[in-house]
DNA sequence: TTAACATATCAATATATCTTGATATGTTAA
DNA sequence: TTAACATATCAAGATATATTGATATGTTAA
């Protein structure tokens, strides 16, 4: 039950169910991506990634100074409905922009 | 959106989870039945219901002065497969009591 | 090794949710 | 109509989660 929770309450938040979309329609992406597109402060970006890689959702993938979140593979077909379900609501999600300093 | 946080915000809760399958698996009771099974305050057995039903999961029944909680008929796929997720979690929980005053 | 950058974590505050006891509403039986 | 019961809602305090700015860790290039 604890990590079905950790799984639903990963996915209560608007700014995740956004981050987690972004990153289902972009594909894999670097933090600094994200928070460039989000127009967000770096370190809420990055909490959010953990909880969501926590809940199962995302993957991580180190190479130099960045890292780079995707979503897992392989997904279980439970993660896989609410990514379904996530991509149905129709959200509104920013553009990519590739904006790392040194990208 | 908004809906969707509903849902999930609704099964964001051990407590309900565990009503949720309650009532999944032992069909339609009354909030009595759920009070005394569970031996918890009625108002909190009577909030965490309200929820599970603006979250799409239960419906209603009053007959005569009791409200019979069942589980919505019939149940879209997304919380077909969240029930179906709760079910494997083998989750703890009570043995029906009815013990309904005038039950 | 040092400077620059990417990312993670901490501590404080703000915000949301849960629990409880009290109270309100509605139904039934006498 | 009154008493007893079932259920819903409210208000207050307790608990959990989100946001932010500051700081720490780790990688790369010079």
């Amino acid at each position: 039950m604890e990590l079905f929770l950790q799984t639903i309450g990963s996915i209560n938040d608007e700014t995740r169910l956004k981050i987690l979309h972004f990153i289902d329609v972009n594909g894999e992406v670097c933090v600094c991506d994200i928070e460039s597109s989000f127009n967000m402060i770096q370190s809420r970006i990055s909490r959010h990634l953990k909880i969501l890689k926590d809940g199962g959702f995302l993957r991580v993938d180190r190479r130099g100074r960045w890292a780079y979140y995707s979503i897992r593979q392989p997904l279980d077909q439970f993660r896989q409905s609410i990514l379904k379900e996530i991509s149905y609501l129709g959200m509104d999600i920013p553009k990519l922009k590739k904006e790392c300093k040194n990208g």
